[in-house]
DNA sequence: TTTGTTATTTGATGAATGTCAAAAACTTTG
DNA sequence: CAAAGTTTTTGACATTCATCAAATAACAAA
């Protein structure tokens, strides 16, 4: 919990009560490498901090699995549209890693807003982080080759290769493995 | 200035004071056709929000005008990286018809987070929108066919077809405009 | 170690889309 | 209306990447 509290407060400013607060609302898991935290169909009515393992976003197109993202330690996970819509997901989360989170209901989260609006601040602050990151993935997917696009990931976010088996990360990139793999080779 | 204060109504209460700091921080601007509200290097220090008209951002890769988004009446419209985080632009902003827009500074606009909770509630539910719709256009670009997006253009944003030049949709689309132009024609 | 299983690479081929050049259609202006 | 400019379409060809099939490599279990 420790982790999640001080992350918040590398954000934004948290006063004794609210840390208190937020503490009492999130809950400790665990779950086994491979797990599911979420399937399709299911609505997504939590939001997860992570503070050891990853774990990836995929969904089935035509039969195959499309993974759109990960997330380790000190990101937060959600199935976003869900959580915030209330409509069933279409996506599915799987631990990648024996995994430790902390989570909180989405009635919790709303009632910390109300009852402390600096926590607030600290999601709106963390939205316009992750906004942004989202931004540079699809200006990357839109108009980038799929060698640019392995260069930009080996650059920026290196830890993923190490941790997550090539079949994934190709799809992550929007390629098949076979190209992945050329790219790689550089052949 | 009503159209906006209806606007943020409408996704989330706001109490008459709140109301009137809202008036008074926003201001409003009317631009020609083709102008620039914004050029890359320029810190983008506004909150731009549509009144009637509509404008594109877009970058310049190679020689080639890229452009990544549009916005139109009740959009907010601003280059979000530069604002949030102070540094320089890589985008432009343009108008694409005579524009009437009203606009807050950012500071204006924290100010007002502070005094009125409620202007931040609203915010946050906004960002949640927009972060929606750019998953979606995430997942449109990375995994979709030119086909499939041009279609889905069709089918969500036909307005943008009505509006805005083929070639500027093309680089929208991430294609270039001789393959929009053959979808178009479906040859 | 052997065997089965899964992950990764390699090769041959084809489909989707880009590039460059030119033609045609449409717009604007004098 | 005609000329000039701009936007859109068409054609020929090149490139990127996907697909399918097979080979190899890595890993795990008996």
């Amino acid at each position: 919990m420790q982790q999640l509290l001080l992350h918040l407060k590398n954000i934004h400013p948290l006063s004794a009560a609210a840390t208190e607060a937020v503490e009492q609302c999130f809950e400790k898991i665990v779950f086994a490498k491979n797990a599911y935290l979420l399937r399709e169909g299911q609505v997504c009515r939590h939001l997860y901090f992570i503070e050891e393992g990853c774990l990836r976003g995929f969904y089935n197109l035509d039969g195959k699995e499309i993974t759109h993202w990960f997330a380790f330690e000190n990101d937060f996970a959600t199935s976003f549209h869900s959580f915030i819509t209330g409509k069933a997901a279409v996506e599915n989360i799987q631990f990648l890693e024996t995994t430790t989170l902390v989570v909180i209901a989405k009635e919790k989260l709303d009632e910390l807003f109300k009852r402390f609006p600096e926590t607030e601040t600290t999601v709106r602050i963390g939205y316009e982080k992750y906004y942004i990151r989202l931004e540079e993935r699809f200006v990357n997917a839109q108009f980038k080759s799929a060698a640019e696009r392995y260069d930009n990931l080996l650059r920026e976010t290196p830890h993923i290769l190490t941790r997550v088996p090539l079949g994934y990360i190709a799809t992550y990139l929007g390629i098949t493995q076979e190209t992945l793999s050329r790219i790689r080779g550089r052949n």
